[in-house]
DNA sequence: ATGCCTTACATGGTAAGA
């Protein structure tokens, strides 16, 4: 089973490229972030076409997240739990059944939290990693596989950018944001691309500005944080970095991991 | 150099991204 996390900046602006992707890649589970969609106007009409179930969860103007797949989902919800009056549309989850078993899988757009002087945004930030940390864990008490698949907005390890000292003081990559990462992964996750990359750079963002991708100025910040269960099916890890050289890219590329289920 | 692009909303410049 391959699944697939990719921040696809707008799904609507983004609707040639995705269909083309999909019709590529062949994935079973899509995990989208920032489809900046409402759902009565998703274009689920294509994806549908092409084979592929559609859950949404967006809203007006920006963020949303939605779930793709070949198979039905058994069971979705939507939003992170911890805070009602959130009004953001950042997170969803769904469960599937495959031949051997459950599987859980979560479409994750964490805050950016720029600028981090600002009254709101990092707080909202660390408050809201803090609600996914509890989340996690108390779905890792499940003992199920479990693929919590997006967008962090972290920036993990300083070999996980191009220029360390450029990011020092970015919500991506203070020590409190790499921090409350940690304590999600301490928990038992495994970082699947950090695990299967022998510690090579490598990057699944590039700015359109200042020609990033050209330079291979890029950031990994999205993440297959797998429960134990799905890290002892986990097979290998792609990034499809060559989407980012198509017409109308997104900034960030679609991440991969192989299981066996 | 809080910009350099890009999308959405709206229909002209902002807000937001990272």
């Amino acid at each position: 089973m391959k699944i697939v996390t990719w921040n696809i900046n707008g799904v609507r602006a983004r609707i040639e490229n995705l269909c083309a992707w999909l019709k590529e890649s062949d994935p079973d589970i899509v995990c989208l972030q920032e489809i900046k969609s409402v759902d009565e106007n998703f274009p689920r009409l294509e994806i549908e076409a092409l084979g592929y179930h559609v859950e949404t969860h967006g809203q007006k103007g920006f963020n949303g997240v939605a779930i793709l797949s070949k198979v039905s989902p058994d069971e979705v919800t939507r939003g992170l739990p911890g805070d009602d009056a959130d009004e953001q549309s950042r997170f969803m989850e769904a469960v599937f059944s495959t031949g051997k078993g459950a599987i859980r899988v979560c479409s994750i757009y964490l805050p950016n939290g720029n600028p981090p002087d600002d009254p709101v945004k990092y707080p909202y930030k660390l408050a809201w990693m803090a609600r996914l940390e509890a989340f996690a864990k108390s779905r890792l008490a499940l003992e199920e596989p479990l693929v919590l698949a997006g967008d962090y907005n972290v920036i993990p390890e300083p070999h996980d950018c191009y220029e360390p000292a450029a990011w020092a003081g970015d919500a991506l990559f203070l020590p409190k944001t790499r921090q409350a990462f940690r304590r999600i992964e301490n928990l038992g996750f495994t970082d699947a691309l950090r695990a299967s990359s022998d510690g090579v750079p490598v990057y699944t963002f590039w700015d359109y500005q200042a020609g990033a991708w050209q330079k291979n100025n890029g950031i990994r910040i999205d993440h297959l944080m797998l429960s134990p269960e799905a890290a002892n099916r986990l097979k290998s890890v792609a990034v499809e970095k060559h989407v980012r050289a198509w017409e109308k890219p997104s900034d960030h590329v679609p991440v991969a991991g192989y299981f066996d289920f």
